[in-house]
Parts: structure tokens; sequence; C-alpha cells
DNA sequence: CCACGGATAGAAAGCGCTTGCTGCACGTGG
DNA sequence: CCACGTGCAGCAAGCGCTTTCTATCCGTGG
């Protein structure tokens, strides 16, 4: 039925040995014996058997990547620079590795799922992107299965994410308090007094670092900080635009809305325009992240620029041992201040 | 070191082919040597092997999504829609499968070697998506690989792409010809008579599906087919905004321009803008296939819808078996004209 | 010319799990 | 009261590969 390792050997006439050698090629095999071994190879077609190789090596090739919303270009951008660093046609012959991403929804549940499932599968690093939900049971059990995974001899990296302490995982942090600090502290500069923030959801590591940023402004400029100008909301699009209408209802004479992240400043943009307030004369409007879309804004997004990609990438190398983790396994990722069209002088 | 079935099932005071039964439940097993089992397993905080499982069962539970972006939200949805049909948490209680999603970044090399990887797993089922590309050879290969996984008993299906004959592949095709052929349907009835074309690379079977259907409008209103006015580029953003400048410097007096998707739309959209040119007043500009961002564009972006996630939703169902294929294998998922700002009549 | 070492191939023992078959202890009908 | 069917549990044979250890062959130096 299906070709073995054994069919090979039988064609190639050596042992199943030799045979595992070749393919392996971590063992002196003679060349004209491999010459045949390979051509036998590809004679009968012949596929490895991953379960097969994985269960007698202990090992295997697999990396997993945990996102929250695959949908969500921030998110599609760190997986491909994190994958383009694992997967496919890398340099070293037989270096073959899947890069898998799987799609937690932010759920912590199916996040504590998809460890566990490639703790099962064995495999050999696990990289985590995204902010971490701070529940207290849900990050220990977490944390817990982050340690056992390492324990294990996956490398475990943390993209995006704050470090977990005591896991063995390595964090390569977002600076979202010092990015939202530098968004706000521009937007104070320019003259706003009343700006809005719509914050992402309250559990996220994300949305407090960000909102702590802003307040952290707010204060340096001696400002006030009006809880009912902050609004809670989910990180997208649909969120931002009702966020605003509220933000609207509650304080109408706010001169800049700071957004948790592009999308939901691109929802606060439709909410505001629909609202017959003209962007950035009536009202400014930042975002973070600088997501591709945020450029072709009209007027264009003022935003946080945060290297994804570069950070992926480091994650992915890191994860298959190709970079040395920074020192003390924690490394912070500074974002940079894109002003544009969308904030200016507040009105009047 | 780690703890085996062997280990769990001396503490439960069983054999380990009783342990086995209880974890995958399709053995009668008494209520009270399972209940021990469970305990035996919680308190060693035992995880099986997969591979090792994989390996005596001859199956595995891994599903593999193929997509040739990842940072391209038109995969993301794809992507995001065939894994909530597909992984975690679903209704019968061990049928946990893990979606992996494999960015191939449009390159059939890299399709070929995740298909080889996928095979080499022994995967359950894969998800094809987006455009396939059309050189001959490649698509061979392709296609071969595709027979040899269905052979294998994987469930194979296509998403996004045009049906793979004789690969014993589901294919679940967009009409990419007829949403092109509405689309500049629209503009010509809109009074438009000399439109622009931004195509996306030459060799992929989306490309050329979409530019046929928008000749087939051109040619049913008696309009003559430009060469000039149709230029190839790649599916992003930045293309669009270069192929824009291309067409303008061609055909100055176009009155539209039709963009292979979204982000080219919006590339177009920048272009124009810069020429000096207003939308839709001076000019019109259309996409294809609605993303997220396109509503949000000022003015909103006419485009033609393709229900993604719908799609997506039901590749899942199919490759997890939980829905019957369409029959013959073949199904056409239609795309809706969505008409909004960026289109209007052509000015003078 | 023989002993010895390096290079290469093979034998075989698992890796941890699944599953067909066997075995045992009941409960039931004759 | 015995034969038999049923329900559960265990035995043991692999699944296809890797890897340690051993065997063989050859070249070389004494």
């Amino acid at each position: 039925m299906t070709v073995t390792l054994a069919d090979v050997a039988a064609r190639a006439q050596v042992s199943p040995a030799t045979v595992s050698r070749v393919l392996n090629g971590n063992y002196p095999v003679a060349a004209a014996t491999r010459e045949r071994v390979l051509k036998a190879v590809t004679e009968l077609d012949y596929v490895l058997n991953g379960p097969a190789s994985a269960l007698a090596a202990a090992t295997s090739d697999l990396v997993g990547i945990l996102v929250n919303d695959i949908a969500d270009p921030f998110f599609g951008i760190m997986a491909s620079a994190i994958q383009s660093e694992i997967g496919g046609a890398q340099g070293r012959a037989g270096g073959e590795r899947l890069a898998v991403v799987c799609n937690t929804g932010g759920s912590p549940e199916r996040e504590l799922t998809y460890l566990t499932l490639l703790q099962r599968q064995r495999a050999a690093a696990v990289v985590v992107t995204g902010g971490a939900v701070e529940d207290g049971p849900h990050a220990a059990a977490i944390a817990a299965k982050l340690r056992k995974l390492t324990d294990a001899g996956t490398r475990v990296v943390l993209c995006g994410r704050p470090p977990a302490e005591d896991t063995g995982a390595v964090a390569l942090a977002f600076d979202n308090r010092g990015g939202a600090r530098q968004l706000t502290g521009h937007l104070i500069g320019l003259g706003h007094r009343r700006l809005g923030y719509i914050a992402g959801p309250e559990e996220r590591t994300t949305t407090r670092h960000r909102l702590e940023g802003h307040r952290q402004a707010l204060t340096a400029a001696g400002l006030e900080d009006d809880p009912a100008l902050t609004v809670h909301g989910r990180y997208d699009r649909r969120s931002g635009y009702e966020a605003t209408l509220e933000l609207l209802r509650r304080a109408p004479d706010l001169t800049a809305v700071v957004a948790a992240n592009d999308s939901v400043a691109l929802g606060a943009c439709a909410a505001l325009r629909e609202s017959g307030l003209r962007i950035p004369e009536d009202v400014s409007v930042a975002g973070f992240d600088d997501l591709p879309f945020s450029v072709d804004a009209v007027p264009a997004l003022t935003t946080v620029r945060l290297p994804l990609s570069k950070a992926g990438a480091r994650a992915g190398r890191i994860a298959t041992g190709r970079e040395e983790p920074p020192p003390g396994g924690i490394a912070t990722v500074r974002g940079e201040l894109m002003v544009r069209g969308s904030t200016a002088v507040p009105r009047g």
C-alpha cells in the first residue's frame, strides 16, 4: 500500500538503517550507496512517515505560532514574518520545518488547548503572539503550560507579549506604554485638551499598557483624566465606530480621539464623518500599529508604527535557534510615532 | 522523565490498552474503571504522545490550510473561517483537531513543499485556498500531489481555486469571471468608455478569470479592448499605485480604473489623488473582494463582495466531513456587486 | 605478511501507542 | 444446576522509523 523505508531499502539493496541515514544525513554513507538510495527514493516516490520518525527520534519539526485573530492583519503580518524565518526552503537541506499557525480567537481556553495540542505533537518550538489575558487563573494555567513546554525542550518565544516569569520563555515585548505616551503627547503638544480614548478589551495586557501610556502623557501635561473620556471595546472597526458615537454623546467638546489600534481608528473616522465632523479640522484621530491600510486612509492616519515584521522575523529566528535570545530572555521593541494628516491643531 | 500511557496504566491499576480506550472513547469501559483512569491522567498530568498515536492508528488529527499570503486579509479571513470550523472546542469531545495554516507565498514550489510536509504528517485533511498558478509543469506536479493525498485518504478541498481535474479534490470556486463582468458592466452602464484595468500577476488563474470577465463586459457593450489600458502587477497596494501612474501616462483620458482587488484599488486611489484627480468626479475606481477596510475608504469603494467567511466555513466543514461535498465535487460561489461612492457617472 | 584502525553497512532494540483477539466473570435461560 | 452469551479487561503484535552497537572490509604501517 504505502511505501515504507523498508521498501526503499529493499530496492536499493541496503538496510533500512542506511536509508534512514541517507535521509537524515547525519552519518557517513558512501557516495555510491547514497546515490543508489536516493534513486530508489524517487523511483518509489517515497515520503517519510512523520509520526513514525518523530516517535523514534523523540523530536518533531513542527513549530507552532499562536495568534489571537488570524483575520487581523496585525497578526497576519507577524505570522507571515515568523513563518518566513521558519518554514519552507531554508538553506540547509532536510531542515524542513512545518510552521503552523493556530488561531486562538484571544480566548485563554483555546490558547491552552492549542498549547496542549502542540505539546502533544512534541513541537520543536512555539511562538505566542499578541497580548495576554490578565485573568489570574487563566494566566497561571498558561504560564504553567509554557513552563512544561520549555521543560520538555520546546523553545518558547513570546512575540508582542509581556514576559512570563518563571516559564523559561523568551519575550520580545512591544513598548506599548511608551508608544501610547508619545502619541498622546503629540496630540497634547498640538494643543488638544479634551481627548477621547477608545481602549481595547479590559482584560488584555495590551489594552492596559496603551491606556497607561496615554494616562502618563495626560498626567505629565497636567491634564485631568476624565473617566468619561475612556470607552472600552474590541480591537475592531465596528467597535471603534460605536465607541466614538458614545464618546461624542458623552463629550461633544472633545477635539481628538485616540484609538486602541488602527482598525478602531478607522471606525472612529467613519463615525465622526457621519456625525458631520471633519478630520482633522474638527477632531483629530490617532491609531496604533500602523498597518498597511493606515497610510491610505483619508486623511492618512497618525499612528505608532510597530515593527511587526522585524519582530516576527526575530522571534522566528530565536525559535529555530538561529539567533541568540536577548540577554535575560527579554527584549523590548519600540514603536515609532508616525505623524500624518489625521491629527492637527484643534479648532478655535 | 515524560509520563507515558504505561505510567498512567500502572497508577490506575489497569492495562495500557484500557487507558488508551478510555482516552479514545471508542470501546466499552466500565464507568468505575474510566473514573480511575481519568483520575490517574490528571494526577500525572499526562499528555498523549501525538506522533506515537498517529503512528499506531495510522491517522492524525492535523488539518492543513494553505494560503498564498497570510498577511493579506483576504486569506486571513478565509483561514479564520476554515479554522473556526475545524480547530478547538468543537462539540464532540476528543475530536481535537489541529488546524494549521501554511504560508506558501504564492510560490508553487513552496506549495508543493507544504503539501509534502502535510503528506508526511499524514494530515487528515488539507484545504488549499486562493488562485492557482497556471504554469504547466508546476500545475501538474501539484495535481499529482493532490491526487496522492486523496488516494491516501486525506480529504482535500480547494477553496477559492478552480477545480483540479482527476485529483479527487472538492472545489469551491469563486465566480471571478462573473463578478468582474458585473463590475465592469456597472461602470459601462454609468457611461464609462475608457476603462483602465490593473490586473494581478499574469500566471494566476484568479487574474485571468477576472480579466476575462472584464473583457466580456467590454465586448458585450461593443467597446474595443485597448491593450494599453491593461497593466499587470501584484495583488498589493504598492502595485496598484504604480500601475495607476503607468495607466495615467498611457491614457490620460481614462475615466475609470478597475483594480484586481481592493488593496490594489486603494493604491490606485492614492495615485489618482496625488495626480490631482478626484474620485469619483474625475475618475471612478472599483476593487474586488470587499475586504473590511473597503467600506472605510473615502470614498467608499465600489467592489465585488466575495463571501470569504461563508465559503471558508463550508470548506472547513467539508474537510472535516461534517458536510457533504457538493454534487460532482464542484461548487461555484458567486460574488455580489457592491456599488458605493467610488464610482459615478463620468465627467463631461 | 599480519595486526590494527578507520570507514561504512547491518542487526536489532526500542520509541509510545492502538487494536484484534483471547480470557474471565458474571447473568440468564433451559 | 449447567451451558452459553455478554460485558470488560488484558495480551501482545505491530505501526515505521532511529540509533546504538557490532560486523565487515580495506588500507596501511610495522
